[in-house]
DNA sequence: AACAACGTTTGAAAAAAATCAAACGATAAA
DNA sequence: TTTATCGTTTGATTTTTTTCAAACGTTGTT
C-alpha cells in the first residue's frame, strides 16, 4: 500500500468514528468519505467495492445519506444504467441543518414539560424555565451561525468565480 | 395511574429518545429525566426501582453521567452510606461542551486532511478547505452562545436572588 | 471481629443493530 | 420478446450493545 493509500483509509476511518460518535451508523461516514475523497461520482458498485461491502446496506446507507442531504445522485450519460452519486455540495451545511433538528426538539420537548407541570413544583418549573431559555438561545445562535455562513460562501465562491474567468 | 405519573412517564420516555437519537444511551435519558423531575437527590437504589433496572448498568451509567457533568454526587448526612445524586445545575450547558468537542474532532479530522493532502488535487483540497472553514466558524458560534448564555444565566440569577432576599 | 449495606465489576443472556447473500422487480440492451 | 444489468427488499446470520444476576470488595455498624 502507498503512503497516500494509507492516508487515504485512515481518513476514511476517522470519519466512520466521527459519524458513530454522533450516534450515526459508521458506513455512512464510510461512504461520506470516500465520496469528498473521489473528484468524480461514483456508482454503488464502486462505492461497495472500495469499502467491500455488499450491495444490501450500501444500497440503504446510500438512501439514508440522500434523506439526509449529505451525498446526491447524478446523471452520467454514458451509462444511465447505473447510479451515480457525489457529495452534496453543501454536506456541512445540511448535516447542521439535520441537527439543528434535534435541537428544536428539545425545545419541543421543554416546552411541553413547562405547560404540563404544575406551577407550584417550584424546583421543576425553574429547571424547566432553564432547559427552555437554554435551547431557544441556543437556536438562536444556530441560525446566527447558518446566516454567518451562507454570507462566507458566497464571498468564497466569488472569489473562486473570478479566478475561474481569468 | 394519575394522570400526572402519566405525563411524567411520558417525558422520561422522551428524554430516552431524545438521548437515542444524539447516539446516547436510552438510560442515560431516564436518569436525566428522572433527576431532573426530582426536587430532592435521589439514590441509586431509588433510581433503579423508579426505573425498574438493576444495580449493575445503573451504576454505569450513572458515572457516565458524571463524567460528562450532566448529574453529581451529593452528601445527604442523615444516610452517609448510600451515594445520592442530583441534577449537574448546569447540565445543559455540560452537554453543550460535551457536543463542542465532537465539532472540534472535525475540525481536527479536516485541517489532518488538508496537510496530508497533494496540494494539487484541487477538488479534494476545496471541499476539504470549505470543511475547515464551515467547522471553525461554527466553533465561533459555539463560543459566542456559550458567553452569551453565561452572561443571561448570570442575569436570571439575579433575579432570583432578589426574590428571595424579600 | 463479625456482620450488614452499599456500589462496582464480571460473565452470561437477551436485545438490537449491522451485515450478508440470495431472491426479486424494474428497466435498458440485444 | 428475451436476456442482462441494475438497485432494492428480505430472511437469516453475525456482531455489537444493553441488561441482568451474582460475586466481590469496601466501609460503616453492631
Amino acid at each position: 500500500m502507498t503512503h497516500e493509500e494509507r492516508v487515504r483509509k485512515e481518513i476514511i476511518q476517522n470519519f466512520g468514528e466521527a459519524y458513530k460518535a454522533f450516534g450515526l451508523n459508521k458506513l455512512m461516514g464510510y461512504v461520506v468519505a470516500l465520496l469528498i475523497y473521489s473528484p468524480k461520482p461514483l456508482s454503488l458498485d464502486e462505492i461497495t467495492r472500495q469499502l467491500g461491502r455488499s450491495k444490501g446496506p450500501v444500497s440503504q446507507i446510500v438512501r439514508r445519506l440522500r434523506d439526509r442531504k449529505l451525498i446526491r445522485k447524478v446523471w452520467e450519460p454514458e451509462n444511465n444504467r447505473k447510479d451515480y452519486y457525489e457529495i452534496e455540495p453543501e454536506i456541512f451545511e445540511n448535516a447542521f441543518r439535520n441537527n439543528l433538528e434535534l435541537i428544536k426538539n428539545n425545545t419541543r420537548i421543554a416546552s411541553y414539560i413547562k405547560e404540563k407541570v404544575p406551577a407550584d413544583e417550584k424546583v421543576l418549573a425553574g429547571r424547566i424555565d432553564d432547559m427552555l431559555h437554554f435551547y431557544k438561545l441556543m437556536e438562536k445562535h444556530y441560525r446566527n451561525f447558518l446566516a454567518e455562513w451562507i454570507d462566507e460562501r458566497n464571498r468564497l465562491m466569488q472569489k473562486t468565480d473570478s479566478k475561474k474567468r481569468k
